[in-house]
DNA sequence: CGTGCACTTGATTGAAGTCAAGCGCTGTGG
DNA sequence: CCACAGCGCTTGACTTCAATCAAGTGCACG
């Protein structure tokens, strides 16, 4: 757990201990409780999270007020709302811990800070940024080419962990199908 | 034209004249014509395109034969397969020339090589992947949240070049709506 | 122990897809 | 230069998948 953020960093990218050491430092602990709301729109500045155990939940407002899930990010993974964190732009994402949860964070200002003092860093985050873009087509395309009961049995082999610890009403807002229809298809197959 | 690709490059990052004569050493140029299809699934090694004038279209087959466009790029604009390109795996997707074209590209392992010797082009690439995570995720919020209609509109309102300037069946396909659907919806609005 | 929220199940509705037929442009070869 | 073949687009009739509406069950938590 204290070495999950080292490990995950020195897995990705080689860097010296003494530059391990400096990113480290930039880190802070946070505790969360189950449904405890981290994150709401609109909040500057940033941050970027590391969910070292539990998960966490991005998630906004459609405009008939109901819920669409964004992303899950579970143990040993980066979360944040990237797209306002991208484009400067005001966030309309909330961020929520679905089980009680342990994260590190980094603001968003000493992330750039990073980039500037830590060549490696860069390396991180393109690494950060093209995972978070291959997960996102890869959704778009099961947008496209799949009916409600394939996304359902894709999502259920290809991320187990959604289906089984998060409640039905997220895993229906995330697959972007009605809560009455993950049931139906859940008791069918 | 001749000078579309270094300023394009010079307004995204700074970089010293002799750095920009050796990024630009590496692009090739390269004519289309109309209804070209220059990379088919799992062409490698691969390219990266920069499009100088005219139109290209990204698009792979789903199960049932259907084309499902997943990009456009007009002048000043790069356009690759980038899932592939990042993850190393065979490419689904085919690269279309829409209309006359005409293109810079360069090849995948010396694109790499730049990212070796010119620091600032780790810059670019950054620049390209979150302009791609972006869009990416706006469409993907676009099929959440609007119905065939609202997502006509929004294209009109936000990219008005791929309604104008593409055939009516590869709009409906990048809007993942019916070319029926698409035809009702112009003829009411 | 009770209240409310998550989930299930059934009936009905609706948006968009599919199937089908016909029109009209465009470009190609005689 | 014309003719006609084929593709792109439109329009209409019907179908279907999943949403919505509605009611009821059961578990979790204060």
């Amino acid at each position: 757990m204290y070495k999950l953020l080292p490990d995950y960093i020195k897995e990705k990218i080689t860097i010296s201990d003494p530059d391990l050491e400096t990113v480290l430092s930039y880190f802070k602990p946070q505790k969360l409780k189950k449904n405890e709301i981290l994150v709401n729109p609109g909040e500057k500045p940033q941050r970027i999270y590391f969910v070292v155990s539990g998960c966490l939940r991005i998630f906004f407002l459609t405009e008939g007020g109901a819920e669409a899930t964004r992303h899950f990010a579970f143990e040993n993974q980066f979360a944040t709302a990237l797209v306002s964190f991208i484009t400067g732009e005001i966030s309309k994402e909330y961020v929520q811990a679905i089980e009680d949860t342990e994260v590190y964070f980094i603001w968003q200002s000493d992330f750039y800070e990073l980039l500037k003092i830590i060549p490696q860093w860069e390396k991180l985050y393109r690494h950060y940024l093209e995972y978070a873009y291959v997960t996102n087509t890869n959704r778009l395309m099961s947008f496209i080419t799949l009916d409600a009961t394939e996304r359902y049995r894709q999502l259920l082999a290809q991320n187990p962990n959604v289906v089984m610890r998060m409640p039905n009403k997220m895993v229906a807002s995330y697959l972007n199908i009605s809560q009455e229809t993950l049931s139906r298809l859940k008791s069918k197959a």
